[in-house]
DNA sequence: GGGTAATGTAACAATTTTATAACAAACCTG
DNA sequence: CAGGTTTGTTATAAAATTGTTACATTACCC
């Protein structure tokens, strides 16, 4: 999966740093920017999440939302940062939605896990269909399917990890071990042939278009529909 | 449609701006003010529905409350906005005559999702029946409930939450995550297995029709009628 | 073509995931 | 606060996936 890209705009830059070097132990892709003004000169288009500071120098955070709701039409998840002092327990109970807001002082882990659950929810939520098209041949990525001759071909998570990394990057040649490296990431070791295995059941699944699932002796497999 | 005009009086300038920018990115009409006192002045009958926080300083959004009722004969809605999940409070608002009541902390989507629905019930502009249909099976939104073979079937909370998620997007394959994410918004963190439990108990309301429901082996559940 | 190495695949085993029952905790509601 | 309802937890059985192995088949090289 594609590393989502977060936009922090914080004038405080100490607490920029802190919280992009904690998104990014996460997994996250992280910009800073050090004012409203900063940010507006960047493409917020390119960003799936903007952090955004309430207090900041001239132009607040709300205006600076409201500047690109208005008139940039975008539809960017904002999660509000706000330094009112908070009595009760604002903090826990608070929970995500389109748009949310975090009050300082706030935990390092409680932003986090607010970033993954607006993440979650609003690329869950906004992503439609999305399906990879080829050669009369329907992969599904929301459905976890393969459709061919109006007919659905249920691949298992392994088999369709697997195709789909071959699929996106047709032609290209994957050896087993970045096969096994791709699919079996943080698990036990497993021996190479295994990938032959499922192969054979993917291939055996896809019925005539089986054989765009290709191999080259001594390198590894690709697919290709010529 | 006409824009519903929406006041928000609360002593907290964020909370209102982080509402008042939500509430319009609904299509609403936003005004604040800051105080009772604030709100006393402003022409009350130009707005469809009143955010009112309970807690300020002076004069508390209870008085404001009744005097705008008392004295102004006023019978527009009300929505307060509380800290404390007191007993107490929350019948001293009801009998004044509030439309709907939400203690703080709150998400920002739970109180747009209480305006649309209180300005639907005042203004009765309903959004119809909302019934899906799907293979002799109705799902009634608005009764929250399942209609099969003429009887009726009454989901609770979770149950009618998870069905409808997978009803809306057929086909489309939620993760255990995602539909606890979904389904506890505002809740503490559960265990994952819960959903399994919690697709038991539907599949077992639907009867003949529980098979709809349909899980795949490490990606999740979906609903498909085919 | 014959020998060797690489790949394909079937059958079975190990592992992981899911279904469900039974119980416990939380939650209403009068 | 008693009694019913909803929701969550846990344990175990059942099902599905994934891995291993052994042998068949194919590709490669001389």
């Amino acid at each position: 999966m594609k590393k989502a890209k977060i936009l922090i705009v914080d004038d405080e830059e100490d607490l920029c740093e802190i919280l992009k070097f904690n998104l990014e132990g996460e997994g996250f892709e992280v910009d800073e920017a050090y004012s409203a003004e900063d940010a507006i000169t960047k493409r917020l288009d390119k960003y799936d999440l903007l952090l955004l500071d309430v207090m900041m120098g001239k132009m607040s955070g709300f205006k600076l939302a409201e500047k690109i709701r208005k008139e940039r039409g975008s539809t960017i998840p904002i999660i509000f940062l706000t330094a009112k002092d908070t009595k009760n327990d604002t903090l826990t109970g608070f929970s995500i939605g389109a748009d949310d807001y975090i009050s300082k002082p706030f935990s390092i882990k409680e932003v986090v896990a607010r970033v993954n659950a607006v993440l979650n929810r609003t690329t869950g939520k906004y992503a439609g269909e999305q399906i990879i098209n080829v050669e009369g041949l329907e992969f599904d990525l929301n459905k976890k399917k393969l459709i061919i001759d109006n007919k659905s071909i249920y691949l298992t998570r392994k088999e369709f990890e697997i195709l789909q990394l071959l699929i996106e990057n047709q032609g290209r040649i994957f050896s087993r071990e970045e096969i096994l490296n791709y699919v079996c990431k943080y698990e036990t070791v497993v021996t190479i042939r295994t990938v032959d295995v499922n192969i054979a059941r993917i291939r055996k699944k896809m019925g005539k278009y089986g054989k765009f699932v290709r191999s080259r002796t001594g390198y590894g497999y690709y697919f290709d529909i010529q």
